[in-house]
DNA sequence: TTGATAATGAAAATCGTTTTCAATAAGGAG
DNA sequence: CTCCTTATTGAAAACGATTTTCATTATCAA
């Protein structure tokens, strides 16, 4: 198959040789899973889109695979609070820095990534204030915000 | 009993009777705890604590008080990612407006309350961007630091 | 091509949390 | 103070996401 020697093997190939991983097919069906959607999945929803390509990769192997890219730093694992973790490619073509809006109402999770610079500003101080008064290095950050969307106040207010 | 009338009847009553809910000897007990601790604790955790007193209540009552109480808006439910969640009183005079800081390495939790005057900031103008931005009614956030504290980043060095 | 061993899948186990349901107790009415 | 309605409770069972077990398979360095 002359021209297909890199197919089905993008930009993070290199990570898994440094760790001494393998480059499994079951990883990389999820690692295109993660690179193909903006969306927020949980395990089996990432478990049901690889499995139309790859019917015999089982839950219990996503479940492993997001364990070690989330230690590899390759994917954020998040809590909406609705009983399921969800998972976010960290870098790459698709993903920006952002955070999350959570409606209480209706649990819809918006993604933005204004105010970065305020945000940057803050960051930088609460970091470097932090690390020098207890000792603490800090590796990364985690902000949420709970309110009610547009649709929930309205339903609220009727 | 003179002079007892008022024992077990701290500053939280009137919440209860505005809602319509009982004031009910283990929502006490369960009060009593988190307002004499600066823990994290768990559902369990608050179990245990209350036992001691109240050896009839159960872990199922625990759960449901827990549960009404951040409806309420009396305590706050924290995730800090080891599978359990955790409790803390939102005011009363223990309680002053902090965050955490979650070390990765022995998943020691540590308050902190200072910076305060940035965070503000930041969230005032982040609000209300988001506000417009995404028509959006911000009623809370979360904001957790990730890192290694002073003795595990000794470890990991060792 | 081969061998050591990392990775896998199916099933069972775990464990925090929720539900069920009959029994109990809070607190307003009388 | 007593009665009555019904919110609350406790024990046990159910639940559901995640993890573990263990025999089998597949990766990839030599």
């Amino acid at each position: 198959m002359p021209g297909r020697r890199n197919v089905g093997s993008p930009w993070w190939h290199g990570r898994f040789r440094g760790g001494g991983y393998r480059l499994t097919v079951p990883r990389q069906a999820i690692l295109n899973v993660l690179s193909r959607t903006s969306r927020h999945l949980s395990a089996e929803d990432i478990y049901l889109e690889v499995h139309k390509v790859h019917p015999h990769v089982g839950l219990t192997t996503v479940y492993r695979t997001l364990e070690l890219l989330a230690e590899m730093g390759m994917i954020f694992k998040f809590d909406f609070g609705d009983g399921r973790a969800r998972y976010e490619l960290s870098e790459g073509p698709k993903s920006a820095h952002h955070h999350h809006l959570i409606c209480t109402g209706c649990r819809r999770v918006i993604d933005y990534s204004g105010f970065m610079d305020e945000e940057l500003e803050f960051l930088k101080r609460a970091e470097k204030g932090l690390a020098k008064k207890y000792d603490f290095e800090i590796k990364s950050h985690l902000i949420q915000f709970y309110g009610l969307c547009d649709k929930c106040r309205k339903k609220k207010a009727a």
